[in-house]
DNA sequence: CGTTTCATGTAATTGGTTACATGATTCT
DNA sequence: AGAATCATGTAACCAATTACATGAAACG
C-alpha cells in the first residue's frame, strides 16, 4: 500500500489540501505512482482515521488543508528505510513472453513500437532536463535522480528493442521466409529448469 | 486487466490445468507478472464463462484442463498489437522523490540497497543464461529476449543507484557536515512547470 | 503409513478505476 | 453572464492479496 505513502511524502515537505496532492500525482508523479483523485481523498480520510495526518486548515471553497503528523513521519521513514521496494508488473515484457503467438511480421512491429515509444519518452524527458533550473536544494537533487534515471531508463528500453527486433529477424526469419505460421508446433524439447524471467517448455502429459 | 492475457497467452501454447499455470506464474512469469493461486482459478472460471476458455478433459485427482477458444485467439491477439502497454508502478523511485525526508546516510544507504538489489538479480539471470541451452525454436528466441531485457535493465539500475549515491553525496554532502538536517526547510523557489518524472515544487500560498 | 505433491476452490479484505454529483470562486 | 478552475465527495465495479478449507494420488 504505496499510495499511503506517497502521501505523507508528498505531506513531509509541507500541508496541502486534496485538490494539490491530486494535481502532484496527475503531473510529477504520473509516471512513478499513478492514483486518481477517488483514490486521494478516500485516503486522505483514512490516514486522518489513523492518525497519521491531521486536518490542519479550511480555506475557501471548502478546501480543507492537511499536515502529516508526528506518526506519520514515523511511517515514512519507517517504510522508506526498511520496507523492501516489491516486484513490477510490465505488461509490456508479457507481450514478449507471448511473442511467438503472432506472426513475424506483427511481432517486429510490436518491438519496433516499442522502441518508438521509449525514444518519446527519452525525447520529454530531455525537453524537461533543459527546461528547469537545477540547483543543489533538496528538491532539485531528488529532482535529477530520478529524470535521470528515466534518462537511462528509456535509452536502455530503445535499445533493447531495435535490438530484439533484430535479433527476432534472425532466429525466426528463415520460418517466416518460408511460409510457417510463427506458432506452428515447434520440434520443442524442454529447455531447462522453471527460473525467472523466462518462458519454460513444460513437458508434455 | 493482464491476468487474463497472460492466460490466454500461456493457454495458445498449449492446454494446461489450473495447477500447472499456477506454477508457471510462480517460476517463468513471477518478475513480470506474478498473479496468486485464488486469482488464477478465479479468471479460469470467467474465462470460461465468456467463451475464451473451454474445459478440454478431466484428469485423476480432479484435475481440469482449459483449452483455448478461436475468440480467446482472437482477443491474445487483439491485446497484443492493439492495446498500448500502460505505465508501472515503482514504488522503488518513489522513495527515490522523497530521499531528503532522510538523513543523508540513510539516503545514500538506501542508493546503496538498491545497487546490492539490482547486483543480486543481474547475478541470478546470468547463472540462469548458463544454465539453459538455447536453440532457435520460438519459445527459445522469447526467453533470450525477455532474458536479455532483464540482464540490462539490472545493469541499469545498478549503474544508476552507484551513480546516484554519488551525486547524492556530492550536492547534499555539505549540508550533512555542517549538521543540518536534510529535510530542512530548502530555499526553495518554484522549479520549473510540472512534469512527468519530476518532483515540483509547488508555490507556496 | 506418513509425508509430499497435486489439485481445486471460497471468503474476506484491500487497492485501484471509472463515472457520477455538486457547488463555490475566479477570470474574461 | 458564461466559462474555466478550484474543490470535495460517493457509488459501483474490477483486480489483487491473504487466509482458510478440503481431499486425492504418489512416493518412500
Amino acid at each position: 500500500m504505496s499510495l499511503r505513502h506517497a502521501m505523507l511524502g508528498l505531506l513531509a515537505d509541507r500541508p496541502a489540501s486534496g485538490y494539490d496532492l491530486m494535481r502532484t500525482f496527475e503531473t510529477s508523479l504520473a509516471n512513478v505512482w499513478p492514483a486518481t483523485q477517488s483514490q486521494v481523498y478516500g485516503e486522505l480520510a483514512k490516514l486522518t482515521k489513523d492518525g497519521l495526518l491531521e486536518a490542519a486548515s479550511e480555506g475557501p471553497r471548502g478546501r480543507k488543508e492537511y499536515a502529516i503528523t508526528d506518526s506519520g513521519l514515523d511511517e515514512l521513514r519507517r517504510w522508506m528505510v526498511e520496507d523492501e521496494p516489491r516486484r513490477v508488473r510490465s505488461d509490456a515484457l508479457l507481450r514478449v513472453f507471448f511473442l511467438d503467438r503472432l506472426t513475424p511480421v506483427e511481432a517486429v512491429a510490436y518491438l519496433h513500437g516499442e522502441a518508438e515509444r521509449a525514444a518519446r519518452q527519452h525525447q520529454g524527458l530531455k525537453e524537461l532536463e533543459q527546461k528547469v533550473e537545477w540547483d543543489d536544494d533538496p528538491l532539485s537533487v531528488n529532482g535529477r535522480l530520478t529524470l535521470e534515471y528515466g534518462l537511462r531508463f528509456t535509452a536502455m528500453r530503445e535499445e533493447w528493442a531495435r535490438w530484439a527486433a533484430e535479433e527476432y529477424r534472425r532466429a525466426r526469419g528463415r520460418a517466416a521466409r518460408e511460409g510457417a505460421p510463427d506458432g506452428a508446433p515447434s520440434t520443442g524439447g524442454t529447455i531447462g529448469p522453471a527460473a525467472p524471467g523466462t518462458p519454460v517448455r513444460q513437458r508434455a502429459r
